[in-house]
DNA sequence: ATTCGTTATATTTGTTAGGACATAACGCAT
DNA sequence: ATGCGTTATGTCCTAACAAATATAACGAAT
């Protein structure tokens, strides 16, 4: 039987947390629904939870992540600048990158 | 200003994990102090807690990680295998290059 | 003006993780 | 045989965190 290794990252600007596995979901959520409220349905968490995630995203970002719009057609809704969905992919390909490398650091336990 | 990236590693034996940093924390102590409740002082968490993080340690491990004694001249205590501080290097190594290798990758979000 | 679905926020309720406390068992030393 | 400092566990309580609920504000469309 051979061990695992598992890792989270994020990513922090001063102290506050800008992106994590959570607000990467979350993010992405969104850009499929186009609405903060449908992405915590298909998240399965709250919508308060949702919000305060992506509020704290926003002001911790450098620049704006999601546009949010209140009333107006089909109510409101939000989406991703170009700068959320770059934020994302290269969050996606720093978390992979991670994954691979801490899989071959592994070997350092596994062979003891 | 630029984002800061963090990371937790742990390694796990199916389903249980086997060490983390707060785990390899605990085991330096045990090292320096020779007792699991002397360690358990040093890092200023409770007893009970240091020694169910101990005993998850040793029952997740291939081979002991620890000898414990109850009982005898100074009351007992605990030390460390040979294996166990292979372990807490092998860590302390994989978490220290998984930083730099974080760092170099952290270039793909600040240039953005 | 009213309806609608959304963002935005406060308040209350529930749940879980951790801390505090208590106690037993152990074996060496005196 | 008694005391000592440790390992080993169980029980209770509380405090931090998450969930549920409630409500306001908004703007387009009818």
């Amino acid at each position: 039987m051979r061990y695992k290794i598992k890792s989270r990252i994020w990513i922090e600007s001063e102290n506050n947390v800008l992106l994590g596995e959570g607000r990467v979901h979350l993010l992405k959520a969104i850009q499929e629904t186009g609405s903060l409220s449908k992405a915590a349905k298909t998240l399965n968490i709250s919508y308060k939870k949702a919000w305060q995630m992506l509020d704290s995203v926003n002001k911790s970002a450098k620049k704006p992540v999601t546009i949010n719009s209140i009333g107006g057609k089909g109510g409101g809704g939000a989406e991703l600048t170009e700068y959320g969905k770059s934020l994302v992919m290269a969050f996606d390909e720093i978390n992979k990158n991670c994954w691979e490398f801490l899989d071959k650091q592994l070997d350092k336990i596994n062979l003891l």
